[in-house]
DNA sequence: AAGCCGGATGGAAACGTTTCCATTCTTCAC
DNA sequence: GTGAAGAATGGAAACGTTTCCATCCGGCTT
């Protein structure tokens, strides 16, 4: 692999300056038209393309901001990226990409790559944003950033979400409405995420509200998808819950899978709805009900509040985009029998 | 935001020049230890880290490469970028990400930036690898690239891939056993995809050595998931196919979806077989029959490939991975009046 | 005791840009 | 015709590293 052309490649062929190279190149300052012809002739004929990182050295800015989330395999979070990077593309950044695969090492060492690039801001979901060595890191080196999807309870972090208490009782009202009176939860670990733990504060006060008692909650891991261990010994007996609550799409799905390995037909026997909106979830046979959010409007704005915000004070901002109840085959009305 | 340190400052704090530092904090060469450890606690009094931009420029080389796919919304997609990055991670390299939503404008446009980041090699899907401007420039400059799902005909390509015309045969093959003998296809438009041409081509042979007559072809385009409208005309009458085979995963999800729209039943009715092997299809019902394609492996060999091929020619050479095919509930027996 | 070797350290150059400042040259007003 | 203004251009510094080379010093061999 040959040696790649420099500026004063350019500026020999051209037989001007590498000052007037850059000037031309950059349609900074004046030039005489048979000089800028010169230089790009030059350029073009040694298909120069000025060096990002001798750039960037020099302008102390890079025009990038780092994103960090759980899981690219997530099309909840691989939306929200392809948000990030039309709205970054759009303004002229770029955009570093860093997945943890739940590993909190990766993720440190994700977070430390990110800054040894000189990123200028940040946009990442973090399991826990309350207690999260990540961001006191960014915090302690002042870099901005803003949280996708994550929803502070106590520190003052800048976020975008929707307002995951409101959305999760909008889906239990919806439930109940239908007639379902046993409604039971299936959520992501508490102590990893406090996106689970909001919606089971909704689910919790919808179910106060509507003078319910709260079905069985069951936590479980990120990337379990068998789950019918888990969710058997709850539904046995006359008892049993008529809908689930999933804290996540994906955990929606595997509970559909599970219930119907259990020898349940969904929503005949028991309805379940889901939250994030993934676009798949229309597709499969019931179709999804699923709490809506925007992800690709989350991360687009989300970079945006970074961008605008640079110079501002990012403290503790917050953003609450709209959501919307997405109905669907796996919502039904509560077995007759039941009612 | 304040100056972040630099090896300068640690220099100073340290009271040791900086190429000294820059020894210790590299382990290269020698040091008292008395000054390693006045130099480690300087840089971490400081939370000194070091800047990638001013090593790079050094070093006249990144330890990066750059990855292009199509779209990260696509899960086979999206899970072979995390290949690459588990892959990309333990080799210590850095990996920087673009995607063009299938927009040839988006695609330069990243190359160029790719280029300009001087990425030291390249992993990348493209629409059709024999007629591509991005390759045609990334030969020009001669940057080492792998092609992955790729399966150029023409052109000497570095690729890893399955044999898509094997595998598209295994598909109609199991197919035929099952009793299908009007077997259709639904694929993504051949122009944009060299992948689903050669599935095509696989289909057809299969059809061939069976000697059955080809079903009925319909040409999509990518991101249509409305399929009821293209599907219909070819459902009418006796003489409809049982069975269609899908050129990959999310145009599987939308037959299935466009046949249960028209009243009919997968797979009583038709039987339908994706392409990809992407996870949700396990979890919906009926589940996705499909070929499945190592993504994870797709992505961190072609990395491999990559890697060790730097000094090497990469020219032309081709990994071809295994595959296997996962029955699923959407694909059944051909119905026995049709028998 | 003289010479050497080698370990520890510092000085300085280099990487590829951008940009400040200085220089040259043209043009125009007086 | 002289001076000034301004346009075009070049020289050189700076950004943050790594690394080559030189220097210094203590201790060993002979």
């Amino acid at each position: 692999m040959d040696r790649v052309a420099t500026i004063r490649d350019v500026a020999a062929r051209a037989g001007v300056s590498i000052a007037t190279v850059s000037r031309v190149l950059n349609g900074s300052g004046n030039a005489t038209p048979e000089t800028m012809e010169k230089v790009r002739a030059a350029a073009s004929d040694l298909s120069f393309r000025p060096s990002t990182i001798g750039r960037n050295l020099k302008a102390a800015r890079t025009r990038t901001v780092g994103v960090l989330v759980p899981s690219l395999t997530n099309p909840v979070f691989a939306e929200s990226v392809a948000g990030i990077q039309e709205a970054a593309d759009e303004a002229g950044y770029s955009v570093l990409i860093a997945s943890t695969d739940y590993d909190p090492a990766r993720e440190s060492r994700a977070i430390e790559g990110l800054l040894s690039n000189r990123v200028e801001g940040l946009v990442l979901t973090v399991a826990d944003a309350d207690r999260s060595g990540s961001l006191d890191t960014l915090d302690e080196v002042r870099l901005p950033y803003v949280l996708a999807y994550n929803q502070p309870e106590r520190a003052p972090r800048a976020h975008v979400s929707v307002d995951n208490v409101a959305a999760s009782r909008a889906v239990v009202e919806r439930m109940v409405a239908l007639g379902h009176r046993r409604i039971g939860m299936i959520a992501g670990r508490f102590r990893q995420s406090d996106r689970s733990r909001r919606r089971h504060a909704g689910w919790l006060a919808a179910l106060d509200d509507a003078g319910l008692p709260p079905g069985p909650v069951v936590e479980v891991d990120f990337n379990e998808l068998r789950l019918s261990h888990l969710l058997a010994p709850h539904l046995e007996g006359a008892e049993r819950p008529t809908a689930f609550f999933a804290s996540n799409d994906m955990l929606a799905l595997a509970t559909i899978r599970a219930l119907r390995d259990l020898g349940l037909s969904v929503p005949d026997d028991v309805s379940v709805c889901g939250f994030d909106g993934i676009e798949v979830g229309r597709l499969m046979t019931p179709s999804l009900a699923t709490l809506v959010q925007p992800a690709r409007a989350m991360g687009a704005t989300a970079f945006e509040c970074l961008r605008t915000g640079f110079s501002d004070d990012l403290q503790g901002r917050a953003v609450m985009l709209p959501f919307t109840l997405r109905p669907g085959e796996s919502l039904g009305p509560a077995p007759s029998k039941s009612s």
